[in-house]
DNA sequence: GCTGAAAACGAACCGCT
DNA sequence: AGCGGTTCGTTTTCAGC
């Protein structure tokens, strides 16, 4: 379903969801209509999620940031869920086998936004928190 | 510096990185011009990292994700955050503080694919594995 | 699945305010 | 900072292979 030109136009487009059906053709040698249906397909199919950007969440005003991750107490998972995404600070949130069933990355204002955050964590559950000194890779 | 025109921009272009100025200047009463002078300066300081996609990762034959967290040993960080680009496995990488140095995503083949890269972990530390159920939040 | 051509649209550039 | 005009490139659509 998908093969290697098309693992080439991911690629690309991972590096820069704004690369034209053009230039993406002048990659793989192919037209850019031809670009343009490969990529409605891989969209269609669900293999392209999503087109988004990479922000820097510290000049907006968040200069904190930090993975939490959560151990539920039993019955609180589908209310959590349900709030998750009443909680901007938020970014990303799955849930995940082990210790905890929650791993979230949220950004923060300052230790009192965090302070305030793991208080609304702890009526679910116990929360873990680790700081985010610096993104290593991609 | 980024005022709440900037934000509305940011938000728009993290719903959709491909959205035109000319519809994002309908969503601010702005001209294309000056959207995209915005979206300029937002790119130049770095407040827009950058453009990308999310994917399906299942799809491309990786149907096993997981979060794995490295305490390492001692001397070993900077040999390691140097190979980490070697690891294809690896889709994001962070220093954290807590008993842990390194917070990765990691998406893999299969429980062979989860064990060989184990492996590989085990010469700079010790990490700990939980896989990913699904997504909830983003 | 890919192509090529036409029409519509958006991006880039620039002078102006 | 924002605007509007021109030019140029890109997207879209579609008939044809």
């Amino acid at each position: 379903m998908v093969d290697s030109t098309d693992r080439i136009i991911i690629k690309c487009l991972e590096e820069n969801a704004r690369t034209s059906f053009a230039e993406l053709g002048r990659m793989v040698s192919l037209t850019p209509s031809s670009v343009r249906e490969r990529v409605k397909r891989l969209e269609d199919s669900g293999v392209i999620r999503k087109y988004t950007i990479e922000v820097d969440s510290a000049q907006l005003g968040f200069g904190m940031e930090a993975f939490i991750v959560v151990k539920l107490r039993s019955g609180t998972l589908k209310s959590f869920t349900s709030l998750i995404d009443t909680w901007d600070e938020i970014q990303e949130a799955y849930r995940i086998t082990g210790e905890h069933n929650i791993q979230m990355r949220v950004v923060l204002k300052d230790q009192l936004h965090l302070q305030s955050f793991i208080d609304e964590m702890l009526k679910y559950g116990d929360p873990t928190t680790s700081l985010i000194l610096s993104k290593v890779k991609a």
